[in-house]
DNA sequence: GCCACCCTAACTAACGTTAGTTATTCTACT
DNA sequence: AGTAGAATAACTAACGTTAGTTAGGGTGGC
């Protein structure tokens, strides 16, 4: 049986992703990421052909566990707003955490070729969108429940995305990164307005 | 007289900010500008100390149109609710028509340390942010205005970010890159909230 | 004649990548 | 069971290229 001797590739994407998520892809040279792993860089095409598949397969990982990561919220058995609520803060937690998935995500849409971000659309936020689209559709009829996605991921992802630069603006307190804090002010908004 | 002399530093940065917005600091060489402008690298030196001086001068331009970019609809004699909803139509036609801006202040965002940061923060934001802070308390005394400040930044801004990545996500329609379509959505969103 | 401006040429460092080699581990056949 | 041979995974050394940058020389306008 030949079941998985890969173990030091998994170990070379795992310490990868942050690297990337940290510099960007022309931030981080091979030697870098062979440093961090602890082997010399001509050892990285053991388990990868080139750099950008190193890329593609460390991006894919980091993404993979988001891949279904508010299904849960959704098919719970709770009336539409309530859903919504619990997939409001879900969401706030796992933007707030995981800080790689965020960079990476902002830097593929910065740099991501179509196909890159084809893939990206439709295997990692496909499913979701189109259940949040539901969602938006059960909740109300005469909005566009595209644009209405798009807020709602806006409210939430764009907010701790400037996470780096929101203390130096106006009005800032430490609060203002609690993911409990951040998401019950979306979802007032949402259901309310600024009312 | 030495009053116009620098019309060639001034073509450099106006060359140098599409570069750096599609590309960023280490996606761009000295080459590359230097070939865009019609001269060589080292003529480059001539004008900046080194990259980093350049990309930081080139920034600076590239920001500094829209310093007070808002100050017109908040200034405008008219109630709270129709000044917010001149400046979400303003703030879209904008963050819609300036590429680089956009992408500029994407890749700073994730980049950018401390300083620039602070900078970006104070001489770029700053008093628009001042000022939207002031307008939020105008329409609602119950709800932070930093955070609502940041929501209707986020709706406006992520929604054009994200520009690339849309037309893959499912409900996607043309209309949905209108500035028009996009900045009524937002306002009566914020007014009603969902419904 | 100076000074702003641009040039050619070159440097060092780093880049991604390849070649060739060695030790270790797995596999298979007698 | 023991061993030949393939596969794995790491290494050193070096490739050709490009990066940012520097030195020094030429030219045209005040």
């Amino acid at each position: 049986m030949h079941i998985v001797k890969q173990q030091t590739k998994e170990e070379i994407l795992t310490t990868t992703i942050p690297l990337f998520a940290e510099a960007g892809y022309t931030g981080v040279s091979m030697r870098q990421i062979a440093q961090a792993v602890g082997i010399k860089a001509a050892s990285l095409y053991h388990h990868f052909p080139d750099k950008q598949a190193l890329y593609i397969e460390a991006l894919a990982l980091a993404f993979s566990k988001h891949a279904g990561f508010m299904n849960e919220s959704l098919n719970l058995q709770l009336s539409p707003e309530q859903r919504l609520n619990h997939l409001i803060h879900q969401l706030c937690i796992q933007v707030r955490d995981d800080n790689n998935f965020r960079r990476l995500l902002q830097r593929e849409i910065l740099d991501g070729d179509e196909k890159r971000l084809k893939i990206l659309a439709n295997q990692i936020f496909g499913e979701t969108f189109r259940d949040m689209n539901e969602l938006c559709r059960e909740l109300n009829l005469n909005r566009d429940p595209h644009l209405m996605t798009v807020s709602i991921f806006s409210l939430v992802l764009y907010h701790f995305q400037i996470t780096s630069i929101r203390p130096f603006l106006p009005g800032f307190q430490p609060s203002h990164n609690d993911p409990e804090v951040v998401a019950n002010h979306i979802f007032t908004l949402l259901i309310n307005g600024y009312k």
